[in-house]
DNA sequence: CTTAATCTGTTAATATGTTTACAATAATTT
DNA sequence: AAATTATTGTAAACATATTAACAGATTAAG
């Protein structure tokens, strides 16, 4: 294509645009961090921390061992190992024994930490949905399933 | 809208919809993160350290000081001297006096790194364009509006 | 020209993440 | 039942990131 055609008709070089896109995505992801940052220190947490509790509070009264948060929080165990650490010295998970299986403790909120996710949870999700207020409901669908194609693309390489 | 109106129709609330795209697209980073590690690692490069190269890459012969690299890989200092360090041990970076202020140095490629990025540019602008495969010039033009979208309003919040 | 303000890089303390190796315990195989 | 294999949490070493405090150098104000 002519440098001509392409000042005429707005178009743009396929390579170009995969650049643009992910130097946007990229931009992003920067902002969004920020943002996320500012919004869990506000309440006294950080992200990680906040995905530890979460799944603590979705799990119940019996907790869960360290090695299903590594999973469900998709890092490793020996970090969780210092996240809970670092959770318990502010008070909000303690460690049980696990009487029927010696190589674990069941983690599990205080009753401080379940106050401050029952609060939090309600901010939080408007939270988010700020966040996406400058996309309409198409606009969203539409985000949604571009998304969806390059998660499926990852997969792949 | 009642329940069976939106099973009809597919159409779905506008904070489900926030809930998801935020999902999708927190899926999209991490699995973007570990396939950029992998590419990186198969050339003894991290993330941080291309971003440091590229920019000195991109500065020329006068190379950066470490302030102006905290600007544009938007890091803080502090952490740019460790960088430096790490990258100034194996070789791929040196740092110079400037006489015309003592408190910097001018931080500049070796010729080892000069000739690893000649190489790995070309790579790594391909491996970008086959990450953003999955979608054809028109997706790519959306989803590049919907994200500029998402971007303005960070500034916002 | 001296004083004050600012800029630069480093250090220390901390948070978050990884991999590797290990001891203790559980589960499986034979 | 005994031997092997797997799982779990931790520790050590490291990479990447932050903030706060600092000394030294430069710039700006007066």
């Amino acid at each position: 294509m002519e440098v001509s055609k392409i000042k005429e008709t707005g178009d743009f070089s396929d390579v170009y645009l995969s650049k643009l896109a992910l130097f946007e995505l990229t931009s992003l992801n920067d902002a969004m961090k920020d943002t996320f940052d500012i919004h869990f220190a506000r309440h006294g947490l950080s992200e990680p921390k906040f995905k530890v509790l979460i799944n603590l509070y979705m799990a119940g009264d019996r907790g869960l061992i360290q090695s299903d948060l590594s999973t469900k929080i998709n890092v490793s165990r020996a970090n969780i190992t210092g996240l809970v650490e670092r959770l318990e010295k502010e008070g909000l998970v303690v460690r049980n024994d696990d009487p029927s299986d010696k190589r674990v403790f069941r983690v599990c909120l205080t009753s401080r930490a379940f106050a401050l996710m029952h609060a939090f949870i309600p901010i939080h999700n408007e939270f988010m949905h700020r966040i996406m207020m400058p996309l309409d409901k198409n606009e969203k669908e539409l985000f949604i399933s571009l998304l969806k194609k390059l998660n499926k693309g990852l997969e792949l390489i």
